[in-house]
DNA sequence: AATGAAGTTGACAGAAAGGTAACCAGTATA
DNA sequence: TATACTGGTTACCTTTCTGTCAACTTCATT
């Protein structure tokens, strides 16, 4: 047996830090606008609940993916961005979506016609 | 916004495509083994219920992840192997355990942790 | 007839993940 | 006074995932 390709254990650590719903298109937000308040974040992602986003967002401070920013105003101002980690995974993430793109375009297709039938609500 | 990073719709196939318990370990033996029968893997991997085991291994085949190939002898041989889709995703496994060990060493060491607890039973 | 190997299936339980809706605080605006 | 905004929290519910256990299949051997 010879572990040339991957170890495996810090695989299941990367595995376990994107997983969740909507980690892959929070980090695609957070990605391409280096920083973003809450409630515009909830707003560009439809049908997410806001429980869920802030269950998300707080996952992914504790791993250290991204970073909350409070701005003490009055009407609370909460920025999140995206930390040097986080963009650190910024290759492997390319890499996957690569190989999503080169192997699997068919269930990348199916992906994208769900995505087109769950628009029309909220 | 632009692009550069990752499109982030093929990551989401990629990362439902690894995403289950089991498939990082699963990956991992089919990674160094080239072809390996279903006892013997569910003897190498501790705890897990060979119906998950087996619903595991059916997702990646249906996912074209690996191969399953059905010996009709008479004590019946199956054996498992990676396909070359799934080889394919190797370096994208690779970098996402690079990230982990570069940037996620500790929450690695936790999992290790746990693991060697979780040994001793079965 | 009984045993064993390799796999498959079903009943069922518990845990985890995801989701809804209502509510709070403090200020601002109509 | 009533309403709205922002970032959260709380209680509750549903769905999905993971796991155990037992039973069953098929051919060959004992």
């Amino acid at each position: 047996m010879n572990y040339t390709e991957f170890k495996h254990c810090g695989l299941n650590v990367a595995l376990e830090v994107l997983s969740g719903k909507w980690k892959p298109i929070i980090l695609f937000h957070l990605f391409h606008q280096q920083e973003i308040r809450f409630t515009d974040l909830w707003r560009n992602i439809p049908k997410v609940a806001k429980k869920v986003l802030l269950e998300h967002l707080k996952q992914m401070e504790a791993d250290g993916l991204i970073v909350r920013e409070e701005r003490q105003v009055f009407p609370p101002e909460v920025y999140y961005r995206i930390s040097e980690k986080g963009k650190a995974l910024g290759p492997a993430l390319a890499a996957l979506e690569n190989w999503a793109n080169e192997h699997a375009s068919a269930q990348v297709q199916e992906l994208r016609d769900k995505k087109k039938v769950a628009n029309g609500q909220r």
